[in-house]
DNA sequence: GTCTATACTCGGATAGAC
DNA sequence: GTCTATCCGAGTATAGAC
């Protein structure tokens, strides 16, 4: 959920296109579908952007930085490492939680379109993890954690952050859970994925 | 990839169509492409199924149960907790190692009609991990591993599991991995993925 | 059962008035 | 800038010959 600054036409089309994208996909979206969410119609959606293209273009570049930004902004940061995972885990699943399409939008199409997203998005975003392997390396020569790949810690802690979001409606069937309890659910992980995190690795 | 006992022009069908719905998904499917991909034409296709609908809705059912029968195998089986993580994991992995495009396909369709995926697709698989909370549950009492809720294990377990399937390009952009180093990645996720699990709640 | 040809529908894009 | 009306290609589905 990125706000809008003021509902001048423009902004009211980016939110249209950022919500029904988000929701159904570059294959799934409907011109019609934003022009009706902006509150105007077709023609005009063609006079700000002159093809669905163009416009998908716009939202998935937003969103993939959206998606990279505060894992980046977090990873390069100069605190300790446990400290640094608490902080990713509790910041990355906060912010899912204000944007809950965000992870299965930009990894769906990153999947369905991997050449372009290679080609458009990818500036510049090269071994983001590099630091955060740097730092696991050395806690392992301080003795401060046992020996392990940083390429699997990293990825076990993305993949406990990220997953829920994109597991959600099958999660809730299968385990019964409410919309509120799936909220209480998120925020208890906050605290619980770096703990399980921590008390894996730590010596 | 369930292969075909023969090839019927049926079977033929089935094949294509499972290649390009797991691929591409509903909306982004064409029947030409299944055509084309069983080497027969659209009419045939018609023929066979009346619809895109129907003919998806068949391989959908087929990916569904995929995707949750081994998980509902071993949950449901008769061993000791540690044994049964390290089971999982290994034999999850290796199954969706065998069927890439899986859980994004599951997965992206559940969320985009997850009324038509509660209706038609989820009989008897209510509390899917409700064994498996017994188990977690007893252990607690016998003081095996740490108190933790059995939701936030199962979900820590399958999403890593699961999440470097969905991940796959933007990992291997990002880590610069090679399709012959993720390959080993996998397999060794196979091992590190329950140790991860156990280390962190063995008492 | 399998094909070619065609009908029909949906949705992206444009023309042109205001 | 914004609208109505329309075009046109793509894609699903059907008719009908073989």
């Amino acid at each position: 959920m990125v706000k809008s600054l003021d509902d001048t036409t423009e902004n009211k089309i980016l939110g249209a296109a950022r919500k029904v994208f988000w929701e159904k996909g570059m294959a799934g979206a409907r011109m019609q579908d934003i022009a009706d969410q902006a509150g105007i119609n077709k023609a005009l959606l063609h006079y700000y952007y002159r093809s669905k293209e163009k416009l998908f273009e716009v939202i998935f570049r937003e969103a993939s930085s959206l998606f990279f930004m505060k894992i980046a902004g977090i990873i390069e940061s100069d605190i300790p490492l446990f400290a640094k995972i608490e902080s990713f885990c509790g910041e990355y699943i906060a912010m899912l939680s204000q944007n809950p399409y965000l992870p299965l939008f930009v990894l769906n199409e990153a999947n369905k379109q991997p050449y372009r997203f290679k080609q458009r998005f990818w500036k510049n975003r090269e071994n983001l993890f590099e630091r955060f392997a740097r730092d696991i390396m050395m806690e392992i020569e301080n003795k401060k954690i046992r020996p392990l790949k940083p390429a699997h810690l990293f990825m076990n802690m993305v993949s406990m952050c990220v997953f829920p979001f994109i597991a959600k409606p099958i999660w809730m069937m299968s385990s019964g859970m409410k919309e509120d309890e799936f909220i209480h659910f998120l925020e208890e992980r906050k605290k619980i994925v770096p703990e399980f995190i921590i008390c894996s690795i730590k010596k």
